[in-house]
DNA sequence: TTGAAATCGTTAGGTTCCAAACGATAGGAT
DNA sequence: ATCCTATCGTTTGGAACCTAACGATTTCAA
């Protein structure tokens, strides 16, 4: 009974893969896609009911306020940049940081266009607690793969995102 | 020279390694969860802004869209689940299939409460023309993996959802 | 020095997303 | 036959998300 069993593509995976056939598709790279969105929907949801929620952050929030705790101080582009979304939505997520008091805004010294954005003590405390809550969240849901398979995983990942590109 | 000098730790992961030290994190856990959502995010906006987006599809509306095209009719509920986002969402989501022509909602023929969802001939003809484009994509940005690491990629992510629960 | 171009954060407008509450329907129990 | 409960899809309210356009500020060249 090999390994693979356990986590064989799922009958949504298998159908897909029937319906597809013949029109020249690339089954491998389907599927690593595929799964990477099913993971990072179904490990975003789980986090934000199991965790996040009862501090009224969304994943995205929490994102904003781990790179400030992680950085310090930012200027807003480079914070928006280094979260991954838009400079647009930054404005919103850290209005509602401010609005938790987690977090910040004050105008850059020498430039009237730049504004920094830091977070808060009570967003670096807070941050303290939740953050190994997170990891610990981040443990379950690799349980089952060895040290190993999560190095090469996180490399693999690594790669697509360089072809990617920035 | 390593092939792992390509695909290092950018320096936001190592940054924050430093940061989170000593806090007893797991960093390998740490370091797969935060690349899938890299990936994620950086994928979805890849395909959005050169593909989806021409015919003015949503990644959401396009996943619906695809689960039309390869499991046909589907009631709501269902179909929501099928595709990873909320009944609330899948009302939305349908509606703008709707608007687009590439949807159709009909009464169920015994239950009053369901709503069947079916894609239009409309749809279905754009899908056959959107996903070979929509796999060349996903060919693109795993091209740096051989197809062992990509298999084995696609199996640690099926490990990962298996974890979470469905 | 003054005016054009670049850069920065915000606003505007629209879609997507969720949880919770809501009506409507269905189905079983008394 | 009539409640009672479960289930289904939608609506509501709020947040997140994007692109494009906008004002404010800075920079640089003429």
């Amino acid at each position: 009974m090999s390994r693979d069993r356990d986590v064989a593509p799922t009958r949504a995976e298998l159908e897909s893969r029937a319906q597809v056939e013949g029109l020249g598709i690339d089954v491998d790279a389907f599927a690593v896609v595929s799964n990477v969105f099913r993971v990072a929907n179904a490990v975003r949801n789980y986090t934000e009911r199991n965790l996040l929620g009862h501090y009224h952050l969304s994943f995205s929030g929490f994102t904003v306020l781990w790179v400030l705790w992680v950085w310090g101080p930012k200027e807003s582009h480079a914070l928006a940049e280094e979260s991954g979304i838009s400079k647009s939505t930054l404005t919103g997520v850290v209005k509602t940081l401010e609005r938790l008091g987690f977090a910040t805004r004050r105008p850059h010294a020498a430039d009237g266009r730049r504004v920094l954005v830091q977070a808060t003590e009570l967003g670096i405390s807070t941050m303290r607690e939740i953050f190994p809550r997170f990891n610990s969240l981040e443990g379950e849901v690799t349980r089952d793969l060895s040290a190993q398979e999560k190095e090469d995983l996180a490399r693999a990942l690594r790669v697509i995102l360089h072809s990617v590109g920035t």
